[in-house]
DNA sequence: AAAATAGTGTCTATGAGACACTATAGT
DNA sequence: ACTATAGTGTCTCATAGACACTATTTT
């Protein structure tokens, strides 16, 4: 952003600088004071999606400390202070849920003082999809669950969604986490409809039935078969492989892969 | 240089949701050390929208200090550590347009190292859209000037976006100014495709050309004038009201406002 | 043969674009 | 009367939904 000396902080008082005579640039920046004012803490919250038996899936860890203790979270942590936004949300992937190289999309940015009990803390919300083969290929963190996300509306109309667990028992979620689910869940649904990402929540290979059931279980309403499958087709983002489905108990179907997927 | 963020501990013992120990909480909060890691500043930014001779419009400030001294910069300020992310973009929004009320939404976080030359600052962006009639009501923070925004890619490829003076002069953006403008105008125009957000950039009664203009404006490229008629008046979002244009030199038009602004 | 899903062909409804035509203000 | 834009009606084309029908595998 701007210009520091100018910037009016509604609860200190400035330190003044002295703007008299024209600095060179080495001057200024020596003399700039970044503890004048208080910073807020910066993380990243990661939303990990996956698709398996018609349900969205997402997964959380259970909180072993205050505040919130006992709750469950979405896989986070801080911002280092060389380090992008991009490059922590991968790292959060890679210790908490052991996975990398994933489809990694910045979500929204949440920052309502006391959303932390603690102190004041901004977290930059990222999405990301995985297969379900590899969401269940790595070992996790420890107190890692991977839940089942419960959308109490309709659409893109937004709002919070939940997480329970195999049994259908709740898993509350620390912070605003809940409302974190539900935008992404709301992000999702809405890029679904004309950016081809569900090839993410599936291997490499599939067939366009169970490309449909991705798509109709991140949607939450069923879609037209005849259509969906010309409007895949049309789209230009599937290839046939030549291959076929085998071990199935009725025909066979074609097994399509991404085509940037492969496309070197 | 590095920032040394001198912020110490919370404030106040939080009341969580979680039942605990007042011992085990304590505990907690004694080890919980917010200054163990360094903080990064953090930043609101706005680009401020307005449409006006079939030019899609922003508002910039010329920088007076270091760094990118005498470039052009959007407007912003830093989060107060007790102020909301919104509540930021719409001091900023008052503070250096002296302008409230406006339509204005997130867009994304800037968080690259390096972005500001000082010191690490992640800059949540906004945008805002505003009326031209409003737009030239007020004055301005010393230095600011409307420029036009230049887009040098169709629809919403993306990318990044400039800035010039009514005499086609470059206004050159400082930091990655450039990047948070083009992803702006990428917003809006994937926006407008499905809101209703064109009536922001017009007064309370407009006609339909007008808004059409408006919508060319923003997407770069011309509409049909029929379908669009039909669409907009199918979407339910406008109200006749009636009245129609007046002092124009061919058939006056109706006048619509758009529906929910005084449907209270 | 029966069951189950894959995949194709075709009819229809809807919405956008194109275009023609009429209407109504100012000059 | 002339011009410029408002506003309506209709034709065509592209796409989605619906539905019927055939194809191919396992049991």
């Amino acid at each position: 952003m701007l210009c520091v000396d100018k910037m009016v902080d509604p609860k200190k008082t400035p330190k003044t600088t002295e703007p008299a005579s024209p600095r060179e640039e080495a001057e200024f920046l020596a003399s700039y004071d970044a503890a004048a004012y208080p910073h807020p803490s910066v993380t990243v919250d990661v939303v990990l999606f996956s698709v398996s038996g018609g349900e969205l899936r997402t997964l959380v860890i259970r909180r072993a400390d205050h505040p919130f203790k006992g709750a469950w979270a979405l896989p986070g942590g801080f911002c280092g202070i060389d380090e992008s936004l991009d490059a922590a949300a991968e790292r959060v992937l890679r210790q908490k849920c052991s996975l990398s190289d994933l489809y990694l999309e910045q979500l929204a940015t949440f920052g309502r003082p006391g959303r932390d009990p603690r102190t004041r803390v901004i977290s930059v919300a990222y999405y990301a999809l995985v297969d379900i083969a590899r969401f269940h290929e790595h070992e996790r963190s420890a107190g890692a669950e991977v839940g089942r996300v419960v959308v109490p509306w309709q659409g893109e109309a937004g709002g919070m969604a939940h997480v329970v667990d195999a049994n259908n028992e709740p898993l509350p979620l620390a912070f605003d986490h809940e409302e974190i689910l539900g935008a992404a869940v709301k992000r999702i649904r809405g890029k679904l409809n004309y950016t081809p990402i569900g090839f993410q929540l599936l291997g490499e290979r599939f067939t366009l039935l169970e490309l449909q059931q991705v798509h109709e279980t991140v949607l939450g309403h069923a879609l037209n078969k005849d259509s969906f499958r010309r409007r895949m087709l049309a789209s230009g983002e599937l290839r046939a492989t030549g291959h076929m489905q085998s071990g199935v108990d009725h025909r066979p179907a074609e097994l399509y892969r991404f085509a940037t997927k492969s496309a070197v």
